[in-house]
DNA sequence: TCAGAGCCTTGACTCAAATCAAGGTGCCTT
DNA sequence: AAGGCACCTTGATTTGAGTCAAGGCTCTGA
């Protein structure tokens, strides 16, 4: 029942389809994040024309796995995924976490088999973007190419952060940091960057960060105790911006 | 005195120059690592028109700085470099080897100012590729486009793999991983598998690896008491490979 | 060939985070 | 509305790696 082309599926399907979910890069809200592109109106329609909108994930559901064959890198439209690995002893470590306006899906590009497994951390939307098309298009747009070499390489920037936080800093720094990355990328997309709710589970951010749920739990009470954070559950408010980047201490 | 260009600096200079080195991309005994491409020759002539071939750089010298505008990315020719970022506290975290027929200095494409530096850790040659060449011959040819979609992806593939090593593994799985990727490169690059110079300290092993020196003097002091490996000083041999496997604990 | 500096190793002790254990909370299902 | 399950928190204990300290090796350059 997925719908995965634009003019594929019945009618009425499609019909939904379109009142459902923003139909063109043109007019999507993401789009400064996803596409901060000087493009001719000419050019984003051809972009548009080769990108591809599903039905949305339900929570948990699998957006690919490792070893499937790659076909697509995905921007999230709505909701939120994460990227995890399992290693050879069945363990799971997750690399990443996307918002909406973020792509994945780029590591799958140089075995042509995703190197990665992605899951709904809710209900998430995202578009298709098949490879070979982009290939196609950015030979023949420039701006096009250079964005996704551009794309690639803060994903590349962003893992050596990660290996950074990894190496060098302590349980309150990790924790600290991913709340100022949620909080910024949340700015980013005009959402509030001081209240939110984390889509993740306080496994998914030990495993992230290389801790486990009991040092996740603990950080937070402690960042509680300290009046940096509101913590309820899922919930999170920063009370003390400044506090909680002296905690990440990563510069303020 | 450093030679830039093919064409540039004096004849002489020059001469001693394509006398010491190999001097295009046709007869390159990396070519197969660096650039494992179906291209015609005459395609490999324009991708060798457009890279430059430099002085060797001397050890601890820098090829590029955190910082530094970004024009080119770099393919080792000879020798070895790290690369490494400074936190914002002062400390260095060292996130890359780089070994003959490896390309370095990717991440600095997403803000056009590299994001790492590049230090060689013992006297090394580097093929120059300006970046602005490559995007507009890459446009031209669909093979060279994916060879560099490939190529970044294949170093967030790595960074993920680093990041998991970091957050899952153990000192001894770490350091043993690392000796096996170094083996692994080796071997691809025609070189002794089990036998060979580490070009960095153990202070750089350390904090690629998220340890300290007295940590990896220790894993490599109980890997020798174990017969996986013999060591000495920078020289290494391993002695027991499927020991080095289970010891890596990444699958033998 | 000798001095010095940098690098490496080893040992003793400390500590941050993991592990083990138990209980609480909230949410989904029936 | 109640039962069950998954998720979260907190406490007690353990442990792997960090820190501190000291001594040895090796390469370089005078």
């Amino acid at each position: 029942m997925t719908i995965r082309l634009a003019d594929a599926g019945d009618g009425v399907e499609l019909k939904r389809c379109i009142h459902d979910y923003q139909v063109n890069c043109g007019n999507c809200r993401l789009n400064s994040i996803c596409l901060p592109l000087a493009l001719e109106s000419d050019d984003i329609q051809q972009l548009d024309d080769i990108i591809q909108r599903s039905k949305p994930l339900q929570k948990s559901q699998h957006l690919f796995r490792e070893g499937d064959d790659f076909q697509s890198v995905f921007a999230v439209r709505s909701g939120a995924l994460k990227a995890y690995k399992t290693t050879d002893d069945g363990r799971e470590q997750v690399t990443g976490f996307y918002f909406p306006g973020e792509i994945l899906g780029m590591d799958g590009i140089s075995n042509n088999a995703h190197a990665s497994s992605a899951k709904a951390l809710e209900t998430a939307a995202v578009c298709e973007i098949p490879f070979t098309s982009l290939e196609r298009l950015s030979a023949m747009m420039p701006n096009l190419q250079r964005h996704f070499f551009q794309l690639m390489s803060r994903e590349i920037t962003e893992d050596q952060q990660l290996i950074t936080l990894l190496s060098k800093n302590s349980a309150d720094e990790r924790v600290a940091s991913l709340m100022l990355s949620i909080s910024t990328r949340n700015s980013k997309r005009k959402l509030s960057a001081t209240q939110f709710r984390l889509p993740m589970s306080r496994v998914d951010i030990g495993n992230y960060l290389g801790l486990t749920v009991e040092t996740v739990s603990r950080v937070f009470s402690r960042m509680q105790k300290m009046e940096i954070l509101l913590v309820d559950n899922k919930e999170i408010q920063i009370l003390d911006v400044d506090g909680l980047k002296k905690m990440a201490n990563l510069g303020v």
